[in-house]
DNA sequence: ATCGGGATTGCCT
DNA sequence: GGCAATCCCGATG
């Protein structure tokens, strides 16, 4: 791992902060002005590296009700629980981007340690963010989180893209999507490849044990946007909590 | 060097 | 529910 060492405006890699962005405003400036600092850093709730060391299936299931945290050095954290992922086992899986073992420079985190954190842009402008499990080219794609703290600054960094005009973002569209919560946490692509167990700008940690519905029973679905993938597409690789606003997209039949 | 498609999203009808 | 936006990356020649 190379040092590194990066400044909020202007991060090489990250798509975010090109040229149509530079007009409106920059990220530092929107995390300035929003100054929400919950200095909290909760290390004890932290997440190590051997709740990574598990089956991607297991792992999938087991990042549910985990808090993700983004966090600034001015001490802004971002906050959001995982409610939504989906797993990508690699070798037989057709769906994943490691299937049959393939190897490339950018799915090159798929296979590292478990923990490893997989950035990956897609259809231009969006990026999607995976955490590398046990199991060769095997990662979990978070799809959804319910968001828990520094709202605000979520909101600006949501609304940075969008059409002048519109309507503040409801909390629940936030970050239920895999590309919405890479904008509303500020997940750059620079982040691929870091490591989810000890790196200090993000990181997972355990919810709070009054936190809501910590118990919620797992559904198990489809996977969403690999239609082409024939029968992988089909298999129960999503999983999400039951009833749960903030998933992105709700499977009416599984949840019965 | 070129080409085609994509683990999505937001706006439109 | 349809569809454009938008560009990186992998495959191919």
């Amino acid at each position: 791992m190379a040092g590194r060492k990066r400044k909020l405006p202007v991060r090489k890699g990250d798509q975010n902060a090109n040229k149509s962005e530079l007009a409106v405003e920059s990220k530092q400036q929107i995390v300035d002005r929003s100054l929400t600092s919950s200095t909290t850093t909760n290390l004890c709730r932290r997440l190590g590296d051997d709740f990574f060391f598990q089956p991607c299936v297991s792992l999938a299931k087991a990042l549910l009700g985990k808090v993700l945290v983004r966090r600034y050095d001015d001490g802004t954290e971002l906050k959001g629980r995982v409610v939504e992922t989906e797993a990508y086992l690699g070798g037989e899986d057709q769906a994943s981007h490691s299937a049959g073992g393939k190897r490339t420079p950018r799915n090159a985190a798929m296979f590292m340690k478990p923990g490893t954190i997989y950035v990956y842009p897609i259809y231009g402008i969006y990026l999607c963010m995976n955490i590398s499990s046990q199991g060769e080219g095997a990662a979990v794609l978070l799809r959804s989180l319910e968001p828990l703290g520094g709202l605000p600054v979520m909101r600006r960094l949501r609304a940075a893209r969008r059409k002048d005009g519109a309507q503040p973002l409801k909390d629940k569209d936030l970050c239920n999507g895999p590309s919405k919560l890479c904008q509303a946490l500020d997940i750059p692509r620079a982040f691929d490849r870091l490591d989810l167990a000890s790196d200090s700008e993000v990181w997972l940690e355990d919810a709070d044990t009054d936190a809501g519905d910590a118990t919620a029973a797992v559904v198990a679905a489809s996977r969403i946007g690999i239609e082409s993938h024939g029968e992988w597409a089909k298999k129960l690789l999503r999983f999400y909590l039951r009833g749960n606003a903030f998933v992105s997209v709700r499977d009416k039949m599984a949840e019965r």
